[in-house]
DNA sequence: GCTAATATTTAGGTGAGCCTAAATATTAGG
DNA sequence: CCTAATATTTAGGCTCACCTAAATATTAGC
């Protein structure tokens, strides 16, 4: 994986947030470069099994695809946060910073990053939300508390999570990952929220209000804080039953 | 100058520490890259003026080369420090993520880093001294309040510094910048030793024994610690008296 | 529903930085 | 001082990620 084809993944993550295909002028901008090179660097990532791409009509993130894009986005990110909160560098270099340094970040300094910074949620910008790591824990403080050593017996996780912020109402999901100190662990702990837990999002409140959530029968409204720091395995509708 | 240039005058930078020329193949061995390539490059980086290469005799770096391959020494052992001293990222990995990580690094945030590490003299390894930043202040304390604007007003420094304890016995210099916080400063300017200073090296203990310099004829025993984070403008033999 | 504007792909080319194999220069050992 | 071993360079090739120009497909406006 070269620096350029993770620019260009990191690239599509952004363009296909909202669900739609990206299109090969859009990330030729994004990324200042020719349209045509475009096109080339496509065909092989398609190749290689990273972006679903069918010409003239717009290329999509496979989960291969996005399993690295969200990790160097993550990276990032966190990068980000780092130059921002220890380095106090200002807000309109931090992104150009990051950038250059994303894809020298191994993944073990991406760990010591995040719990150096401790397991920031968001951007500098307090906009973006960093997705979590790919490690096999439940929650942060499992991490943390795990220590530098064995890894590999931990593994990664195998399923894409995604925030309880960004469902979409009616998803369902089981929750799979939680971000935050022992605190933020032992709140949502109080409120049945733990890792295991079928939720469905029954209604989210318009200009970043509360989301609502169904958990075991009864409804919980959660605020952004908490709505993005908790991460689920998705449950599709197609799933469901079947 | 790309990322694989620096890599190589970086090397060049190590292997000509002893004031020897480096041959090919050591150059060759530590970049583990094939020794006809290695020529290829040597060839273009003495056509821009960043190396003595001279075919089958050896290469040196210019002065042009050496301000770079000192540059990303720099920043490779800063992030060294960084990654061991922030991240707590062990001894055995350090080397080779500050490696990667060293051609991501602007020098805005070289200059961060050196910040909030309180201006490290030397790696983690307690061993190789981290050569001082090129920018015209005479002193950490200096540059610390500056702050972080108008920059370009203090400028570069012209001339490459060395520190008093990289001198051999007899060479002389002008103290131009000292490292460390004010403490250090305080401690130098009771013993005469400001910027601006003419210094003589008149004896080096064996071992790591002091070195002793002769300052406007008086003689002082300086520490590894202060030689190492004292940098003087050489003045050479030829120079004097011209 | 046709045409003009726009988007995308194809074709052909470039430079950087690497490689191997072969040729040539230097150095070391008898 | 000559020869064998070693070091270095030359020659020719490769891949990656970009480019421009031209061809083709899609879309939007009338």
């Amino acid at each position: 994986m070269s620096t350029s084809t993770e620019e260009y993944l990191e690239a599509l993550y952004t363009l296909t947030q909202d669900g739609k295909v990206a299109s090969t002028t859009k990330i030729s901008k994004r990324l200042k470069i020719a349209p045509a090179s475009v096109t080339e660097m496509l065909r092989k990532l398609a190749d290689s099994g990273h972006v679903n791409y069918s010409p003239y009509q717009g290329v999509t993130l496979t989960p291969k695809g996005l399993e690295i894009a969200e990790k160097m986005t993550r990276k990032h990110r966190l990068l980000e946060r780092f130059l921002h909160d220890m380095l106090r560098i200002g807000n309109d270099k931090v992104h150009n910073e990051a950038c250059e340094m994303e894809h020298a970040l191994s993944d073990e300094t991406e760990r010591a990053l995040c719990q150096t910074l401790k397991s920031p949620g968001k951007c500098p910008d307090d906009e973006k939300v960093i997705p979590p790591c790919d490690l096999g824990f439940s929650s942060c403080e499992e991490c943390r508390k795990w220590g530098p050593n064995n890894l590999e017996e931990i593994g990664r996780r195998k399923v894409n999570v995604i925030s309880i912020g960004a469902l979409k109402e009616k998803q369902e999901g089981t929750v799979a990952f939680i971000r935050g100190d022992n605190k933020v662990l032992r709140r949502l702990m109080d409120m049945g929220l733990t890792p295991g837990t079928k939720i469905r999002v029954s209604r989210i409140a318009p200009l970043k209000g509360p989301v609502e959530i169904a958990v075991r029968g009864s409804k919980l409204a959660l605020g952004d804080e908490i709505a993005c720091n908790v991460f689920v395995k998705k449950t599709t509708e197609e799933h469901r039953g079947r």
